[in-house]
DNA sequence: GTGTATTGCGTATGGTATACGCTTAAGAGC
DNA sequence: GCTCTTAAGCGTATACCATACGCAATACAC
């Protein structure tokens, strides 16, 4: 059952265990430390501000003393996309599955909205941080009663974590737009859409801009459309348990 | 209706309405020539090797000269961006939302999928692109016949295109990754989880690595998953459709 | 032909990740 | 306590990157 195997080096990284011996000199940081650091340079400005050097010099250390800690920059950028879930909420055991996996939603996004950064780091492989996976059961639990198999419920809350993920990186990017160009993305967004948009062309978007749906102050409102499209999704999963549920039932 | 403004520079770019004068040397690039190098090299080469230098010796030029076309790169990629996105399926104006909307959410992974690094550029302000609009114009079409409002249509069609983007995002990130590390992320995934992950802190992830999910050979397959997320989306969509039109007819 | 507008491009600046090797410090064994 | 070994700290160097600026080359307007 459980076999020894070598451990990715992800993961020893991510979990703490990167073996630690006694002799030499002793370290002045730890991984933790690095990661803490990384985090605060990127909220207080944003990851692109997130160099070596920087979060070095956050540490008062030289930039090439992160090295010994950490193998390369993507390493880094794990640690903290890992460090940037706190724990997830934690949901009462006598809830059915909808909620559940409402109120855990809206935590993710709320989680994730604190620290925006965290959408612009490329996902390279599938979860392996504790954070991660702690969320990741917390979903999984909330599916408990469905009487779904365990494999579909690992494509259920594959499919929600798209889903939010999508919707959050969409919405902070749209808002970074607009914060940076109001004028541009504001009222003027339908105005100039109508200007360019041939209907012939586009005859479907015609008729939306016609209606004057991009007209509003922001044409995009995150927690709007967020709770729209989570309703979709979820209204989605609860055919989708009913049909596995009614064929074997 | 018409009130003339001045158009946001990137849509005067992406719509190649710069204005172009007579006096002066001659132009020796167009811009269309610049995305068409900058595709190019993203498609043999990966986005990381989108360098302004890069593109400029594709087209053998020398790298500044770009710059009297494009005002840095971050436009070049919002080029590249619509210029990666062919047109959309044509369908056949008899279908039923549903199966539109399947065939668009397929053909725009298709497409996607031929230039993957379009997942990694970041969207900096809604859609403004000829192709981006085209394919936003056949999503709402394919929508003409629910009896949903126009801002609702809008809505449907931003979830799925969150959803497909978030999709893709994760089914080739996720390869990706297998690719480059096969052993770590193939059989050895599910047991390096098994290894870390403790049953009492993460009860409902136990059940799922004892129950063998993650043995598979490739434990995330994009075309199983897609479909699957994709269902349940349309699911979720097609509930939205009775609720409001129940409500009004 | 002359003036002028515009492109092409060389150079310079200040940023980035990280490879390498030397210096320094700290425990291990004697 | 001395020496050896090992690892950490870090200065330097390399090879990129985007892009600001200024000047030379060019082509149309008059």
């Amino acid at each position: 059952m459980t076999d020894e195997i070598e451990l990715p080096g992800e993961v020893t990284l991510l979990w703490g265990l990167r073996e630690t011996v006694r002799r030499g000199r002793k370290p002045s940081l730890t991984v933790a430390d690095i990661t803490r650091a990384a985090v605060e340079v990127a909220d207080a400005e944003g990851l692109a501000a997130v160099s070596m050097a920087r979060v070095a010099a956050q540490l008062g250390n030289s930039t090439m003393a992160l090295y010994r800690y950490v193998k390369s920059k993507d390493e880094l950028l794990l640690l903290m996309s890992d460090a940037a879930l706190d724990g997830p909420p934690d949901l009462p055991d006598g809830l059915d599955w909808r909620t559940g996996l409402t109120l855990w939603a809206r935590g993710l996004l709320k989680v994730l909205g604190r620290h925006p950064w965290t959408v612009q780091i490329p996902i390279s492989g599938p979860p392996v941080g504790p954070n991660n996976l702690w969320w990741f059961d917390r979903a999984l639990r909330a599916l408990g009663d469905t009487g779904l198999d365990e494999e579909d419920k690992v494509g259920v809350v594959m499919g929600l974590l798209t889903f939010v993920h999508g919707e959050l990186r969409l919405s902070i990017e749209l808002s970074k737009g607009y914060a940076e160009n109001p004028e541009a993305f504001g009222r003027q967004y339908g105005k100039a859409l109508a200007q360019v948009v041939d209907a012939r062309r586009f005859p479907a978007l015609s008729k939306v801009i016609a209606a004057g749906v991009f007209e509003g102050e922001v044409p995009y409102d995150d927690e709007v459309e967020g709770e729209f499209g989570l309703s979709l999704f979820l209204d989605g999963v609860a055919a989708f348990i009913e049909r596995r549920t009614a064929r074997q039932g």
